[in-house]
DNA sequence: TTGAAAGCGCTAACAG
DNA sequence: CTGTTAGCGCTTTCAA
């Protein structure tokens, strides 16, 4: 019955509580057709009896392979990784993959340890929201080793020949921007962890694949900006750590030095709690003084009075695409990488109006 | 240099390259001190040029074990479960363990795969938050076999000698109720999964290893009345499964079927958004009309008004202590599993107000 | 249809 | 300090 050794019960006790081979119990453990239906209903009942578990690490070790993914994300209590992950592991699931998961909170040097072990560990294929700015070259690394990889949420500018997976961030700002243009602002400030640089930024061709997203967000901000005509101005880009304290800052900073901006679009899912905090707190009444549109959908968006407009990204779809990409890499290492740049959902609601619309008479 | 075959390099390649044996080369590598400096160095700087990853498949193989915990959840989009997860991998990553985490979605049938597949993955300890009310007979084996294994924020009550972590829910509920008592409250409801059922509800000692959260929360509700000398009423106990949407439906059914109620507490997360959301549509002025207290602290409770008063769950201290727990067990297998339950805190904030107070005079 | 033997990559005695 | 030997538990030829 039940043994209560550690590691206990290995396919030799198995086979000779059988009497059989050790071979010919592996044969019929795995379901192979190549023994009598007699022996295969024996030895699986002995095994049950003596509570087998088959060591996936000894099978590995003859397999090569561990059907396990990693994924590497910086914090996966941040609702944009928890659900992509979620996802991510629904999918990987279905193919008969596990999840080793890996949280880098930001750190460069716990993300190389991450990679590191995760890759003696020997998973399959990897998936890494790269810490933003720092070093890649283990990525890189890990690219030319043969290791399938796909780069979710950031890219790695100098790794090559990985897939990519995002939204469209450029496009995603453009939903925001031309909204607000759309209702007759012209002063439209803008919350980013970006700093605001022309080059970078007013590039003709931002790449996806070379900037991280809060730069392609504020670089969409720009062109929708540009294209409607409108003048850009510095004063008007509030940078913000990313924290929602900062963004709270941020926007109150935004608020009183430029009180001609009379919207604000939050690059950011984290920067939107502080941003609509700070609005709360201003004194200015939203929609009618300022208008405000949030990044990502929250719980909390239809809560909040005025309901929250926002930005959404397809979270779930990011993930099934990361996975799906990673599971042909492995399949396939020779296969083409590929960028999914995928859309983004404008969902308007009560926090965006015309600027100086008034139900309300001002005080 | 880089290679970019597959299975590359072996510590056999290692130790031709350095011009020594196999064991030599595995010394240095893992850093023995039984070589000397110089063949060190020697061996770890050609494992470096010829680009070696040590492989752990090979290395667990020997050692038995695996440094890596299995979690199993039933969400991990669900904010308490990654928060939770979030410092379990905190935790265990610092006594050099990794994650493998695998989501139920609440199918008992997914769970038992995942205890299955995790378990054959020889992972060295196991978190597990069980699929409600399941059969939780592959637990109970994979205790009885030794592995080490944490009950997380749900009891398997067959399963024995086994750790279990949770918030107190039964004090939890009696933060809330005696707050709103407190404030003047007498007619009091009451959101909840669990059904009402007097013998377990009004037990003299409600169980936390025997009964789920929701179960426990509604106990604590039933107490706490009790103790203050209120009538605990049955249409105050609004039923709702374990959707937004079906706590939105519970508690307008609430308000409009028992206009004496004047509070609400409202007993987890998910059903906290709905609980809200319907309040606002209702045409109650809260807190005027109706108090409210909400579970688990959110990123909007601040953000929503009024401000959201809620019980909160120590989280990140409920990951950590299942996750210290688990390495304890690991490391001693003979310990004495322990029940820990955490203390809740009551956040006040503008939600909750005497009955009947009234600020704006009532229409 | 079954068994015997080899070996995955590494560590852990045990000699030298 | 270093090399030799023997496996860990399993799959997989190769014979029988």
């Amino acid at each position: 019955m039940t043994r209560t050794a550690h590691q206990s019960v290995t396919i030799v006790d198995v086979a000779k509580a059988a009497g059989v081979s050790k071979s010919t119990a592996g044969r019929a453990l795995t379901g192979s057709d190549e023994v009598s239906a007699r022996t295969r209903d024996k030895v699986v009942r002995v095994a049950a009896e003596l509570g087998y578990r088959p060591n996936g690490v000894a099978r590995s070790m003859i397999t090569g392979n561990t059907e396990t993914v990693g994924v590497v994300i910086p914090d996966m209590s941040n609702r944009f990784f928890s659900a992509a992950l979620q996802s991510i592991a629904r999918t990987i699931r279905q193919h008969g993959y596990e999840l080793l998961v890996s949280s880098t909170e930001g750190e460069p040097a716990l993300e190389r340890r991450s990679v590191e072990v995760l890759s003696t560990k020997r998973v399959d294929g990897l998936i890494v929201a790269p810490v933003l700015g720092a070093d890649t070259d283990h990525l890189r690394r890990l690219a030319d080793s043969g290791t399938a990889l796909v780069l979710l949420d950031r890219p790695a500018p100098k790794v090559s020949g990985t897939s990519f997976v995002s939204v469209d961030n450029v496009e995603a700002s453009r939903l925001a921007v031309d909204h607000l243009i759309g209702l007759g602002h012209r002063h439209i400030g803008i919350i980013s962890e970006a700093r605001y640089d022309a080059t970078v930024t007013r590039a003709a061709e931002p790449s996806p694949t070379a900037h991280r997203p809060s730069t392609m967000r504020l670089a969409g901000y720009v062109r929708a900006m540009t294209d409607a005509g409108l003048e850009v101005r510095p004063e008007h880009i509030a940078h913000s750590a990313y924290s929602s304290a900062a963004s709270y800052a941020a926007t109150t900073r935004l608020l009183n030095v430029t009180p001609q901006v009379t919207a604000i679009y939050c690059t950011d899912n984290v920067l939107s709690v502080g941003a609509f905090a700070a609005l709360q707190d201003s004194g200015c009444h939203c929609p009618r003084d300022i208008s405000l549109v949030g990044f990502d959908d929250h719980d909390w968006a239809p809560l909040v009075r005025p309901r929250l407009t926002v930005v959404a990204q397809p979270t779930e779809v990011i993930g099934v695409t990361a996975a799906e990409d990673l599971l042909t890499a492995i399949a396939d290492p020779a296969r083409e990488p590929a960028t999914h740049l995928l859309p983004a959902r404008l969902v308007t609601r009560d926090s965006t109006a015309p600027p100086g619309l008034s139900l309300i008479p001002p005080t």
